[in-house]
RNA sequence: GCGCCCGUAGCUCAGCUGGAUAGAGCACCGGCCUUCUAAGCCGGGGGUCGCAGGUUCGAGUCCUGCCGGGCGCGCCA
């Protein structure tokens, strides 16, 4: 994070303490000043004649009202000066810089937004890593959502991100799909054969047993023992639904950089290696026969199991030897997508990493609950699954954009209630097409003008002339992208993201709407002011553009109305 | 019982990390199409910010305690 270069602010911090001075206030003091919420009240405003009410004994407009008497306007760089409220200084600036900063705007085009701040720390996100034993949820949709706009917000804010998916293609619930498969096959050959207690009960399974049986030589099947007909369902089942998963996520437009497999780990020896440091560090201790973690010593509620009395390992064991690679991959940052089953697990391995030296790796994100909602009522059913939602089901019927954006506009920590009703409705206003038709139309004036917009000569020429309260809030807007991307970055929160555009387009549609109670104001009307409007309509749309793609959303050139 | 999250308009939720008159969408009511796309704009009604204390110039925001809801508390993953 760092601190804005501002020498505007700079000089009016000090020409604001020196008056505060004159006012009694201590020789150290330093007064704040902040953006006021409402832009109608100027452009910064300090709360320093409230916090000095209390120590100088006097009401906060009576010092207000002093500070304003002594400070020198010219060398704070103001026009104008009020006190407003329960005693708020507000300063309005003498160049904003409205029309220059649009300028910058324009020359940064796709880049728009990006900043530094990351220093280009590397950071890995994991998100979705649902278990390969069946198509994806709407749950992994939201987590996906999230954990691709995060990084995104990263990316944006001078991260190196890599996306990744952990599949966890070894344990207890692979064991129980191969064996789901195997009682789908014999169901097949005509043998009664239950699935097991546990198993994967789900239609897809019995599609997912006839596309391995039909990829193998049926002779190949029948000559394989028990145990090697297991093991070959296991391998073919999981990459079969890997792959479907990784399907359903292109669809959604997710790519990951990286599909970690956890069977890699047992491999490379990376958890003997975890065992051999953890009792190096004497961190593990053995009772009833299973191996300890002493994560209670560092912040955990008590002990966790890494080795079974039976020898076999927990989820949890490779869970930490994967976390540790992350490390030894060079990340500065782990963040993890998580799902609100897996809370739990959240005080353990902050606790193992900490044990292990790594207190700071980790950042996990908990995801609350998705209710899919249809006509007021829970949606449960699913073609395909039976139990559940899927992912592929809801995308094919509202398409990636709407999808996307519902899963965004709230805040993970709330249980979210996607609205189908709203998210297919076209005919009534639906957040997500009034930013894509914002965007639209801004381009949809370009088309109408014979204006490429991408050709546009980039200069303050003609944006003086644009004087009217809409087209100031609409350059206001667009200008606050950096900003808000930083804000939205820092608090993994796209919903700050989605917000701000909704927000923006607003102030756009009222914009383009003056054109039509007034001609003259108009994008294209003749005129001195038609060369700076046509910059501002390309200033929305690389904002909004740039907004929407961070958030993973296209930015269509135009929207075509459904018939009615 | 313990832990995490939530409680703001009829509904779904924002509220930019403590500021000025608490906002948006949906729903409801009323305006605006010889239009650069009305998937839009303008206006209106609708609030004890769960309750009670506390912190301070100032609390929807921070702290404590209650009440209500969701989720999690395995040698499952």
């Amino acid at each position: 994070m760092s601190a804005v270069v501002d020498p505007a602010l700079d000089r009016l911090t000090a020409a604001l303490a020196a008056a505060a001075r004159t006012a009694g206030a201590p020789d150290d003091f330093s007064p704040e000043l902040s953006r006021p919420r409402d832009r109608e009240h100027g452009d910064w405003a300090s709360n320093a004649a409230l916090v000095l009410a209390g120590s100088l004994g006097l009401a906060p407009r009576d010092i207000a009202g002093r500070i304003v008497e002594g400070l020198d306007r010219v060398e704070a760089g103001v026009t104008d000066v009020t006190v407003a409220g329960p005693g708020f200084i507000n300063f309005r600036l003498a160049d904003e810089g409205l029309w220059p900063e649009i300028v910058k705007l324009l020359r940064a085009d796709d880049a728009w937004g990006r900043t530094d701040a990351g220093g280009g720390r590397k950071v890995n996100v994991e998100f979705v890593s649902a278990n390969p034993t069946g198509p994806l949820h709407v749950a992994h949709g939201r987590g996906a959502a999230l954990g691709d706009a995060v990084a995104s917000l990263l990316e944006w804010t001078g991260h190196d991100v890599t996306r990744e998916f952990y599949v966890n293609d070894a344990g207890k619930q692979i064991q129980l799909l191969a064996e789901s498969v195997e009682a789908r096959y014999q169901e097949s050959l005509g043998n009664d054969h239950a699935v097991p207690e546990g198993g994967y009960q789900g239609s897809y399974v019995i599609d997912l047993a006839r596309s391995i049986v039909g990829k193998t030589e049926a002779g190949e099947l029948r000559a394989m023992s028990a145990e090697q007909r297991l093991s070959h369902f296991e391998a073919e089942a999981v990459e079969v639904l890997r792959e479907g998963q990784a399907r359903d996520l292109a669809e959604f437009g997710v790519d990951m950089d990286l599909w970690f497999s956890e069977t890699s780990l047992y491999r490379s020896g990376a958890i003997d290696a975890l065992l051999a440091r953890l009792n190096e560090a004497d961190l593990t201790y053995e009772d009833d026969g299973a191996l300890w973690l002493r994560t209670s010593a560092f912040g955990d509620e008590k002990d966790r199991v890494l080795i079974k009395s039976d020898g076999s390992y927990t989820y949890f064991l490779p869970d930490l030897a994967y976390h540790l690679e992350k490390a030894d991959r060079g990340f500065d940052l782990a963040i993890d997508v998580w799902g609100a089953d897996h809370q739990g697990h959240e005080k353990r391995m902050l606790a193992a990493l900490a044990g292990l030296g790594f207190p700071d790796l980790l950042e996990v994100l908990i995801l609350q609950l998705v209710t899919v909602m249809r006509g007021g009522q829970e949606a449960r059913m699913s073609k395909r699954a039976g139990r559940f939602v899927t992912l592929a089901d809801l995308v094919s019927e509202t398409g990636p954009d709407v999808a996307r954006y519902f899963f965004l506009m709230r805040r993970a920590e709330v249980h979210l209630n996607f609205d189908l009703d709203l998210a297919l409705d076209t005919s009534e206003a639906n957040p997500v097409y009034k930013v894509q038709y914002a965007h639209a139309r801004m381009c949809s004036v370009f088309t109408k003008g014979g204006i490429d917009g991408e050709s546009l000569e980039v200069s303050a020429a003609g944006l003086d002339e644009l004087t009217t309260e809409a087209e100031r809030n609409v350059a206001k807007a667009v200008l606050r992208l950096p900003e808000v991307v930083g804000t939205a970055a820092r608090a993994r929160a796209p919903h700050i993201l989605s917000a701000y555009l909704e927000e923006t387009a607003g102030l756009v549609n009222a914009w383009y709407h003056q054109g039509n109670l007034d001609r003259s104001l108009r994008m294209l009307a003749e005129g001195p002011a038609r060369q700076g409007r046509v910059k501002l309509a390309r200033a929305v749309q690389i904002a909004l553009r740039n907004g929407l793609e961070i958030l993973g959303l296209t930015a269509p050139q135009s929207l075509v109305r459904d018939s009615e």
